[in-house]
DNA sequence: GATGAATGAGCTTTCATTCAT
DNA sequence: CATGAATGAAAGCTCATTCAT
């Protein structure tokens, strides 16, 4: 229930969507979001029209980039969260959205402003995430791992946030794990 | 050091480029960048030309409305910073920061996609900042308000992150303080 | 004369040809001549290739719309212009064609925007239907009951322009007779 | 009240709003409907900008050229309406309609399709015509020179059937005087 | 100086047609 | 042979920027 299709999706135009996906994930990330189409078409290897009979709109196009970072980050946090100890589990999220999020920001921002109906197409993985979160917050919390009064929505901000801090700070991994220790120092009960 | 120099300015003139500079600001950041040019000239009340007149580009609107906020915080931190102890200057000009910056993340990026020389206009402004930040960590971490390892970047960058952690967040009050509360406990030394 | 020769055509592809036609006919005539290939091909129940393989292009699929149009109706005209008495023979037919050519002027005027040698495509059937009006109308001046001075070109003028009276005038039987009437009654000798 | 502009419009723009509705007239009758609107801007001799400002849509231009064909009609009808004897009266303006509204069937059948609101923009000036109309029928009828059965509606489609005869017959003089020979004298009380 | 009409490159999207499956 | 995914030329429309009024 992740992402059934309605039909199982030929072979080649299974393999062209893939292709337009990773490479609209790719020009939008580096590129930012306002790179036409045919573009991204190219960078794909296919024609514009062939992107457009996968996805209507580049708006559409978007919303899929998004969905499928959010499944990513979704089974990731998964496996973390399913053997290890609160704290580690927690933490170790994390470390692992923020990450992962480099750029999610922008198309969420995208998105609104196109005045996507963003809570229908983003719902299922985001409220896979936001239960997932729910959980480990939650069990962090009791094994005292995390402050007790946090609740989830300041969680997501922190780590919408926190992507946003480590964007701007650039590659150098010491500054980045100074960073985030302030970030868990911070989550810390007192 | 308000800005405008070169030659004097007509009033009229004058008065016009605070009128487009104005709509641009609530134009940009209610609505985003994607806005029309014409919509900004109609909202503050001016022909497109005129717009054009003062602001050569689209591009030197998003810069004079960035430097104009810049502006705007230096004078602020300024005040605070002058007549207040360490601790109470550092946290205050951070509360201040985050508060203004919602939305300057999108425009920084705008304009670096644009290629333009972020550094070169905006630096005038941006260094007094990056200064007086300089100072006011260097003053609080003397006086054992902040943890001693942290350097200017990352201060930028955690600024940069809580203001669009609040961004996200929404208006409560209770979570922005709880928010914020991470933040400095995460800033001050153990 | 049905209009397939040159190979038999299989049993099932003959079928699809058909499908294909009823299907364009109906799309075209209720729906205009702007409507993309695909959904005709969805109406008929096939695949857009199937439809290609039987008709190169949508201008011969329009044609052979409009060809098999003109057959009917030539079908038709035969059977009354066989066994009926002059005056009877002429006003039947045409009445007949009038009501039958609702918005087959839409599909001629296509067809000749396109370019098409409408001539030699539809010179065939509209040949027939060409002799067999001459015939229906020189015999129904030869019994006065046509005004003797009227010609096959405006004949043919004629029954295209009422059949958009007719179509202009909608549905009420009252008034399409009312209109009827009217150019009967100028056809009559005086 | 026939065409009030809301601003009087700068001269320059008069101009080219002109040639634009000129081009368009002439393209769309010589050339159908489905020219780029492109070709329409370089007849006229204006970038497509300037098209798309006057007319927001491909739409409300062929609307625009059907409304002034309409007033034009509108206009001499009146002319011929006024100082004429009733019979006169009905049969020029009669002629004079079906020898203007060459190709205006298909504009019409284009906007429908469209969807547009044919009502609302062409109310205006086809209101007037009809109500011309109905007084030079209604004094035609009382003058015995037109059956009295007869209804406006009746009348518009005999108009506009009358006009797609025209144009099948193409220009010969007398095949037209004989067609509309016909149409008079079925317009005539028995 | 101010205005807003004109410009046209560029963007998103459609659709007749081809061709791998 | 049928299918429908792929193609890409072309269409409609937008918008930053220029320039006559």
């Amino acid at each position: 229930m992740t992402g059934a299709q309605e039909r199982p999706l030929r072979a080649d135009a299974a393999r062209n969507r893939a292709k337009v996906l990773d490479a609209a994930t790719e020009v939008f990330t580096t590129r930012g979001i306002g790179v036409p189409t045919e573009e991204i078409a190219r960078a794909a290897g296919v024609g514009v029209g062939t992107l457009f009979r996968h996805f209507p709109t580049k708006e559409a196009l978007l919303e899929a980039v998004m969905v499928r970072r959010l499944e990513t980050i979704a089974e990731r946090t998964a496996e973390l969260a399913a053997g290890a100890e609160p704290a580690e589990a927690f933490y170790g999220c994390f470390r692992l959205i923020v990450e992962q999020s480099a750029g999610k920001n922008e198309f969420a921002r995208a998105l609104a402003a196109a005045g996507v109906d963003v809570q229908s197409s983003l719902q299922a993985p985001s409220a896979v995430i936001r239960t997932r979160l729910t959980g480990l917050l939650d069990r962090a919390q009791r094994a005292g791992a995390v402050r007790p009064d946090l609740t989830v929505p300041e969680l997501i901000a922190l780590l919408v946030g926190t992507g946003a801090t480590l964007e701007q700070l650039g590659p150098d991994p010491a500054a980045r794990e100074r960073v985030l220790d302030v970030l868990f120092t911070g989550l810390r009960p007192r």
